[in-house]
DNA sequence: TTATAGATGATACACTGTCTCATTATGATC
DNA sequence: GATCATAATGAGACAGTGTATCATCTATAA
C-alpha cells in the first residue's frame, strides 16, 4: 500500500495531547509501549506487545500494556481492527492509508483493502480475492455522549 | 426501526439448508438455540443465551449453545454485532432493517443506524446523537478462499 | 522537604471460548 | 427390528484474556 508522509512526531504529538487533557503523564512506560505499538509491522495483539516488551532492558508490566493501550486507542494514535476471536487486534495509524478489512468467520484471517468511498466498489475487490462476502457493516467508532459528559 | 416483511421460516430454511450441505442433522439442540436467538429482542451474548436455555425444561449444555451460533452465524441467521470488549454478541437478521453500529471505545455501548448506503451520510445522524467520531472502517465478513477450498 | 497525585508491578480474579471424551441419539441399510 | 456408522451431546477441564486491587514507587509543585 501506499504510505502517507506523516511524521512519527505528529503521532507523538497526538499522545502528548490526550495526555495532557486528562491529567496524565508522559512517562517512560507510556513511551515505550508507544514506540512498541508505532514500531510494529502490520497488526498486534496486546499479548504480542507484552511478550516484546519483556525481552527488553526496560520492563513493562503487563498491566501497563494494557493501560497504555486503551490510551494509544483513545488518542486515535492505533484503531482496533479485528474482531470474531478474544483477542484485540490493534494496528497503528501512522503510515499507513486507509483501509478496512475482510474477515472470515471460520479461520477469523482477513484481508485488507483500501478505502475508497463507496460500497458497491468494494465488492469486485474482495471477489476477485476469493473472499465470498457473506454480509458487511460500518463500523464507526468514538466516544458516546454518556461518556463525553461523564468527563467534563 | 421499520421491519421487514420476512417469515421466520425463512430463516428456518437458512438452516436447514445449510445443516443439509454439511452433513449435519437437525436437532432438538440446535432447534432450541435457533428458537432462543431468533426470538431474541435486541442484541445477546452466548453466555446469555446460556442462562436462558438452563432455565427451560429441556437443558441445553453450554457447549452446543456456541457450537450452534457457530452455524448459525454461518447459515446467516444471525451476525455478529459488538466488538472491543471480550464477549461475542450477536443479533438475528430477521425482522431487522439492515443497520450500522457506531460503538463507544470506552464503555462499549453502541447506538444503531439505518443502512444508507452512503458514508457521508451517516456522520450527522451520529453527530445529532452526540457521538464523537473518532473515525470508521467497513467490516466485511464472509468465508475466505482458504476456507473455501479446505472444504471442497 | 513535604505533600499530592499519578504510575507501576505483582498478583489474584472472573469469565470466555475451546477442547476432550465418554455416552447417547439418529437414521440409513439390511 | 437389528446392526452399524456417524453425528450430537453434556460435563468438566482447560488456557488465556482482560480487569481489579493495592502496596509501593515516582514525579512535580509548593
Ligand atoms: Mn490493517
Ligand atoms: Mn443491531
Ligand atoms: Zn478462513
Ligand atoms: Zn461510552
Amino acid at each position: 500500500m501506499i504510505r502517507h508522509s506523516h511524521n512519527i512526531s505528529e503521532e507523538h504529538s497526538k499522545l502528548e495531547s490526550y495526555l495532557q487533557s486528562n491529567g496524565l503523564k508522559l512517562s517512560f512506560g507510556r513511551e515505550l509501549v508507544f514506540q512498541a505499538a508505532i514500531g510494529s509491522h502490520g497488526h498486534f495483539t496486546a499479548e504480542e506487545l507484552v511478550k516484546l516488551l519483556k525481552k527488553q532492558p526496560q520492563r513493562v508490566s503487563r498491566a501497563t500494556v494494557y493501560r497504555s493501550l486503551k490510551e494509544l486507542l483513545e488518542a486515535g494514535v492505533i484503531r482496533e481492527t479485528a474482531f470474531g476471536d478474544k483477542h484485540h487486534h490493534f494496528e497503528h495509524v501512522y503510515d499507513e492509508d486507509p483501509h478496512h478489512h475482510a474477515q472470515c468467520i471460520r479461520c477469523h484471517s482477513f484481508i485488507e483493502f483500501p478505502d475508497l468511498k463507496e460500497d458497491t466498489v468494494y465488492r469486485p475487490i474482495l471477489e476477485k480475492e476469493g473472499f465470498k462476502i457473506l454480509g458487511h457493516e460500518m463500523h464507526f467508532y468514538g466516544i458516546c455522549r454518556k461518556c463525553r459528559d461523564r468527563n467534563s
